[in-house]
DNA sequence: GTAGCTGAGTTCGAAAATCGAACGCAAGGG
DNA sequence: CCCTTGCGTTCGATTTTCGAACTCAGCTAC
C-alpha cells in the first residue's frame, strides 16, 4: 500500500490527509491564503523548487482546489491561480493548524501577523462542536462508529 | 531555504503546517486518534515502511505529541505510543479536513465511520469562530494585520 | 525585424527521502 | 537452549526533491 494509495481509500479523513500531507501542500495553501497567486511569487517568497511547484499546483488544480484565472497586466494576458469554493472551504483547516500553533508553537510574544474579525476585532479560533447541541467538542466528548 | 527551515520560522502556522505536512504524518496521527498505540499495529494498518514510521514516531515524540508509556502484557514491559495534551489538541485539525473531506471529497453516501457526540448523539463538524461575537466565520470575514 | 526582457514553466544530473526485505536484539516461554 | 514477539536498524534499490540551466511565448525598444 503506497502512500499515494490513501488518495482513494473511502475515508474522508485519509483522502484529505493524504492530499494535504504531500510535503509544501500545506506551505503552498498558507501563501495563498495570504494572498499570493503567481507562479514567481510562489517561487520567490518560499522557495520551493520550480518543478516541485509545478507538480504541486497542478495536483490543487486536478483536485479543484485551485483554479487559473486570466488577468491583464501590461497589455498581456496572464493566468494566476486562486482559491475555488472548494479551496476557500479549506480555511478552517489552515486556521486549525493557527489556533494549534498559538497555544503550542509559539515560544514568546511572537506573532508574525494578527487575525482578527473586520466585523467586531475579535480574535479568530477554530473548534469542534456539535451541529445539535453547539456543544464544543474534544476527542473524549465523540463517539466513532464502524462503517454501516 | 530548504522545507526543513519552515519549522522555525516566527510563524504560528508554518512552524504546525511544515510539521504535519511531512508525508506519512496526517495519516499517522489519523490512526493514532482512531486506536492505534504499537508500533506493529502502525505499520500493519498503514504499511509504512519501518524505518519512516521510526523516523516520523520520534519527530512527534521529541515535539511532545506523542509519548511514549509502558504497558504490561504478557508479563512483559512494552511501549506504547500515546497522545500527549498537546497532541489530543490537534483533534480539531483532523477534524477539519474531515469535516471537508466529508463535504468535497465523500463519492456518494460513502462513509468509513460515522462519528457523533457521545451525549446527544449530534454530528461533529470543525469550524472557525470569533472569540468576541460568536459568529462563525470565513476567509472573507478575517483580517490580516502584519506583525508588530 | 531582431534583440531583450519577463513570467511561467521544463529538463536533467545530483542529492535526499522512501521503500522493502533482511538482520539484530531483548524479554519471555516451552 | 531454542523459539516467538515486539520493536526497531541496516542497506541497496527506487522515487522525490533540489537547483541550475534551458525553453518559449508575448510584448517593448531600437
Amino acid at each position: 500500500m503506497p502512500y499515494s494509495s490513501f488518495a482513494s481509500m473511502p475515508c474522508t479523513l485519509s483522502r484529505p490527509a493524504a492530499l494535504l500531507g504531500e510535503r509544501w501542500t500545506l506551505l503552498l495553501l498558507r501563501q495563498i491564503f495570504l494572498g499570493t497567486r503567481r507562479f514567481e511569487d510562489f517561487q520567490a517568497t518560499m522557495d520551493i523548487s520550480r518543478s516541485v511547484l509545478t507538480d504541486r499546483l497542478n495536483v490543487l488544480l486536478q483536485e479543484n482546489v485551485l483554479k487559473r484565472v486570466p488577468y491583464h497586466e501590461d497589455g498581456r494576458t496572464r493566468h494566476e491561480y486562486r482559491l475555488t469554493e472548494k479551496g476557500r472551504d479549506l480555511y478552517p483547516v489552515l486556521m486549525a493548524l493557527r489556533t494549534w500553533g498559538e497555544k503550542w508553537m509559539a515560544p514568546e510574544e511572537e506573532e508574525s501577523f494578527h487575525l482578527h474579525h473586520r466585523d467586531c476585532g475579535g480574535d479568530v479560533r477554530a473548534k469542534v462542536e456539535c451541529t445539535e447541541c453547539a456543544a464544543e467538542l474534544t476527542a473524549r466528548d465523540v463517539q466513532v462508529t464502524a462503517k454501516r
